[in-house]
DNA sequence: TTAAAATTCGACTATATATTCGAAACATAA
DNA sequence: TTATGTTTCGAATATATAGTCGAATTTTAA
């Protein structure tokens, strides 16, 4: 049998090998990391890794289900006031943009591994991609609705979808600079580009 | 010795298995590439590859240098016109929307294997990245000219630079939908995003 | 026609690395 | 204390794959 506290110290020992994964998997990717570093990392034997998770990819898919779902909860609370759209649009974008503000690592691997990884990993319908999928339903939904009612501008939902979530990527991700954007900056650039309709 | 149609038809076949390199690593990634599978989808012997080229990380840099010096040859000769820097800008996007549609998988690996790759591919200042360098100079150029003009919102040139490289990649590359976007529908996007100002 | 040069490739080698094994160390509870 | 369960890990195994070798085939040019 195994106790409460056994449990719990299980769990802290799984986040550490988890936290040094993603620090090895956001230098090397999938493929270039392997289970020695990690191990060294994590201050286990490799062996030990072995003991918690069944394989690398596990380790992998474990990263990306408990990040998606922390994405998933923390913006599914302020979306559903959907008689202001573009507030809760905006809401919802500044709540991820606090995520990524908080560990920026972890949110950029959540945002970018799915685009490099093999696409084998998708097989069994993992939990993270029912959350992403979901995220993205409910910001293009929002869209519709807030184009409806001219907050917006006119355009194919799915492109201005695209756009925006190029747009924040862009603004986090994209270029030397590793500070995270503050909150202020970050509504500026998004009122700017999306949310000066409807308005003027 | 060695005759010009010799030369040539070796080119020929450098293409091919640059081409057949090309679908491999889009879908595996450099690591999760073996030469096998690019040797196999070339049709070519294992160590012809490497008659033709001394490692797969050669094959997967030419494929970088390559492109990125197509990129630059083709802005090059629109961006001088720097009285009218946001035409100028909307232009050289232009042009690189043009050859995305062209060749959409090519780009695409173009604007992001610089991401996932490991950085002991950047020892030696590659050209690819000289290329890469001199493009977003131009850009960011053209944006602090605009913006003088009042051309463009008034913002850290950085940022904003960094917000235009995420819109433009979420439109090209973003989604689900893999049909490249026509040129209208970009001009219209690109005018609705950051066009319209200075003109209003 | 033929010798030299260019091209091709299957089989081999060397190496890296994911995964397993079995034994040791440690914790728990009677 | 001791027997049972839990955690740890170094060493061994199994496998995949980058890169080499030498011989065979084809092309070239005299």
């Amino acid at each position: 049998m195994i106790s409460d506290r056994q449990a719990k110290e299980r769990e802290v020992r799984k986040d550490q090998i988890l936290e040094s994964a993603l620090r090895v998997f956001k230098i090397n990717g999938l493929e270039g990391t392997t289970m020695d570093e990690i191990a060294k990392e994590a201050d286990f034997g490799k062996a030990t890794l072995y003991y918690y998770f069944s394989s690398k990819e596990e380790i992998f898919v474990e990263l990306l289900d408990r990040g998606w779902e922390t994405i998933w909860e923390s913006i599914e609370p302020v979306i559903h006031d959907s008689s202001k759209p573009k507030e809760s649009f905006i809401n919802a974008l500044n709540v991820i943009g606090g995520l990524v503000r908080n560990d920026q690592a972890l949110f950029e691997f959540l945002f970018t591994a799915p685009q490099t990884m093999p696409s084998s990993l998708n097989e069994g319908k993992p939990a993270w991609k029912n959350y992403q999928t979901k995220m993205y339903g409910v910001f293009q939904g929002l869209l519709e609705e807030g184009m409806a009612k001219n907050e917006f501008p006119q355009m194919r939902t799915d492109l201005l979808m695209r756009a925006i979530g190029g747009l924040f990527h862009g603004l986090f991700f994209l270029g030397h600079e590793k500070k995270p954007m503050s909150r202020e900056t970050m509504e500026e650039f998004i009122t700017t580009f999306i949310g000066n309709y409807g308005t003027t």
